[in-house]
Order: C-alpha cells, then structure tokens, then sequence
DNA sequence: ACGGGTTATCGACTGATAGTCAGTAACCTA
DNA sequence: TAGGTTACTGACTATCAGTCGATAACCCGT
C-alpha cells in the first residue's frame, strides 16, 4: 500500500540455518543475538546473504563456518524458503532455510556472540526466525521416526541408553530403550560394533556398543504403505 | 569461469509448478513447450519471474493462472528450491518449485502451447524441470502414504474402485481395492457418502459412493512410531 | 565370597495393522 | 432364469510396536 512512500528493494536473498544438536539430555539450537539494526537484542538463526556466485547449499556451509566447525555438521537438508513481505520491514528478503544436525558428542567452542539455546524455551527471535526454529524441529522429528536420521545426532559408538536419551530429548518426549533399540535393530540401522561400554562409576551392567550402519539418509520402506505386492514388508522375509 | 567474459547477471528468482492430475489411469505433468530462446523445442514447468512485491505462493498462482483455471488446484505446497549455478546457461536463476495437485475429474481446456504429459514418458525438458518433476512425483508417492492426499486428485465422490485405479496410477504400481478401502476408512480419511454408484453399463453391482473427510491435508499419526506412551496408536481406542 | 544396589539384556505376551483370498451379494443381458 | 460382471464381507496370516517381568553382569561394602 501507498506505493510511493518507500520504495521496494530489489528481491534480495538470504539463507539461515537451524542447526540442532541434542546435549544434556536438551535439543538445542544455534542462535547469536543481533547487536545493532531493527532485531538489536533479539536472537536470530546463523546465516547471511546468498552471494551470485553460490549455490544455497555452499552459502549456507560457509556461513556456518563462522560459527561452528562445519566438520561437525553431520547433516544438512534443505528446509523450505519463506518470501513474506513482512518478514522483514522494509525491505524484500527472501530466505531459504536449512537444517543441520550435530552429533551430541561435539562440544566445539562458539564465538562470543554464538549460544546453544533450548528449543524448549526460546529466547525472543528475530523476524520469523522462531517460527523457522520449529519447522526444522518439526522435520527432525518427523523424520527421526521414518528414516536412519539418528545417526546425525548420535555419537559414532553408543549404547542404547545413551541412543535412547538422545531420541528421547529429540522428539520430547519418553521412549522405550528396550522397544527403540529393537526396532532400529529390525529396520537394520544399527549393529552392534562388537564392544562393551566400560561399567560405569556406579555399577551396573557393561552395555553392548552400537554404531549406525551408515552415516547417509535412508528412509524406512515399511512405512510405504500399500506397497507393490512383489515388495514384501518383511526385511527377513 | 573467465569471469570477464561475461557478467554475471544480478541473483534472480523464478517459480516452478509440477502440477499433477490422474486421467485415463495415467499420472501425467503439465507441460508448455518453448518456442525460443536457449531451450526452445524443450517442454518446460509452467512458471515466470518472481515480482518483488509477491510470495511465492501467490506468485505460483498467479503464474498457473495463465495455463488452468487456479480454481481447480486442488492442493498447493511449497517443493525445494534449485540454485545450481549452471541449472540455466549464462544466467544466474533461482527455482523455487511447487507441487500442484488437480482432481481426476477436472478436464479443463489448455492454452495451445500446453498439454499434459505422462510421467512415465516425459519428453524432452528444458534446463532441470525433469529433475524438479521428479521430485515433485516422489513427494507426491510419499504422502500418499502417510497423508490424506488422495483427497485432492479424487473427484469429490467416487467409490472404492475409481480410488484405487487413481492410486494405482499416482503411486506407479498395483494396490488391492480391499486393502485401499479398509486402510483409508480406519484412518478416517474416507467416509461413505450413504449413496451407490449407478449401475455400470456392463451390469455388475452398484458401489457404495464414498467422499473424503476433509479435503485439507492431515498427517496419518500412525506414522509416529516411538510415540509416547499416552498417545495409544490404536483410532478406537 | 556374598548380598544388595544398579544398569543392561532378553523373552514372552498383547494389540494393532496390512496383505490376501475365498465366498457371497447385487446388478446386467440374453 | 442362467450366466457374466462387479462389489462387498469376513476370516486368516504375518508383521510390527508397546509393555513388562525375569535374568545377567557389573559395582560396592561387609
């Protein structure tokens, strides 16, 4: 409206990234706090302006380096592109967002203006950046239920309680060790590496060590359901 | 490469639509057909330059406006977005495609430079479109699974043998009409309408008519496997 | 070395779901 | 009314997930 007030920019284009990780029993996010301009104060999802000569997939990794070693990224998806024109004001940002996932075993040190927050209890976020926040939650969990995607936020070597509180802080909610590590097991996701956890400070039981078959996406085939007749749903049939 | 050359033309933005409709048993994809320009002879996806003062959506929609009647896309969801350097020769374009979705019974007339096309045999497609389409049918097979998707390439009422010829077509193998039947009325995507088909002109008994609950999308819950314990899989239970 | 505490593992049971198929029902035409 | 055609129903089976009690393997202190 009123046209002639303040003129549009030219559609520029950014990207961000939610990137979760699951540590101390808590799905976190990396966010860093603005300092200055329209969201001073207000946290917002790493990320920057997508350069002429970049893929979005490129942008989004080098902006990542600033924050955190992208070697940890053990995954990254694209997520979905918001184009609200009030999503900023005054000005015309498009943004594609990303999802990128960090094993619960890597503590790498963050800049200074670069935190893990809960996805529990967001702090106030810029823009729409809270609501791209849950959508990237939302695919996690989805996808923790019909793909290997564990892997991406499992350590190398696990046990199936270690396995089972980071499903748990994950999707939100209580999970069955024993039901979890046998449906995995069924679907072939993981194998038992061979090795025992060392017993704990305070006794117990040495736990069988496991590992994710692979560390690249596959997704479940049980869940297509009215599958061809040929394709039996059973993985020993 | 020899960047003096010639310029890199500012970061630009299109959308893409894969719409999709099953018609004499045959998922097929809405195509127009270059008469110029780089790829011209190659079928394309309908689209066009995104406008700095539209979204995506309204800009798919609009664009699609030009090729069928909007009134008659049953459903509409955002797809990925494309940013390969190369996806468009000497020029710098970024894809946002959209998977469009039209009832079986909808036989609207096409401008004359559009038809529809088998995804089973797609002709000759400019720049990525065949890659996008692709993946627009692999979305699609997915819900199919999991969603009440069927909802929007099923005619309004249909009975249980005209949804499972347009499953078997959108989903590229054979399904069971029993089993379609039984698995989509316990998860209450499907209701009977209370009236029969009328007779065929081959005899045979009539068929209860059924219609979908809902025509907008709803996740099967099901699908959440390591659901929490207060949340019973069972429907009724 | 033995018993109690702790953690891990295993096996059995149940209920829900999907895939299949044979038998029955309801229509047509001749 | 018989035979052909399409539709519907119920039963059977296999697979899978959720649950739980019983057992195993470790710790420590006595």
């Amino acid at each position: 409206m009123s046209p002639g007030k303040k003129p549009i920019v030219a559609t520029d284009h950014e990207v961000l990234a939610v990137v979760l990780q699951v540590a101390d029993d808590v799905l976190r996010v990396l966010l860093w706090q603005h300092d200055r301009g329209p969201a001073a104060g207000a946290w917002a999802l790493p990320g920057g302006p997508l350069l002429t000569d970049e893929t979005l997939g490129r942008s989004v990794a080098s902006q990542l380096a600033e924050k955190v070693d992208v070697r940890h990224l053990s995954h990254l998806e694209q997520l979905e592109t918001r184009s609200d024109l009030d999503r900023i004001p005054q000005t015309r940002v498009l943004a594609t967002a990303y999802l990128g996932l960090v094993p619960s075993d890597e503590r790498s040190v963050l800049p200074g203006d670069t935190q893990w927050h809960s996805v529990a209890a967001l702090p106030t976020m810029a823009f729409d950046h809270a609501s791209i926040t849950l959508s990237g939650v939302r695919r996690l969990r989805a996808k923790l239920s019909y793909t290997n995607l564990g892997f991406a936020l499992a350590p190398a070597v696990f046990t199936a309680s270690e396995l089972q509180a980071i499903y748990q802080a994950a999707l939100g909610h209580e999970v069955s060790a024993t039901n979890l590590k046998r449906i995995l097991l069924r679907r072939e996701q993981i194998v038992a590496t061979g090795t025992h956890s060392a017993p704990g400070r305070t006794g117990g039981r040495p736990a069988v060590e496991y590992r994710f078959r692979t560390r690249h996406i596959e997704v479940t085939d049980q869940f297509a359901v009215l599958r061809p007749p040929d394709q039996p749903r059973s993985l020993n049939g």
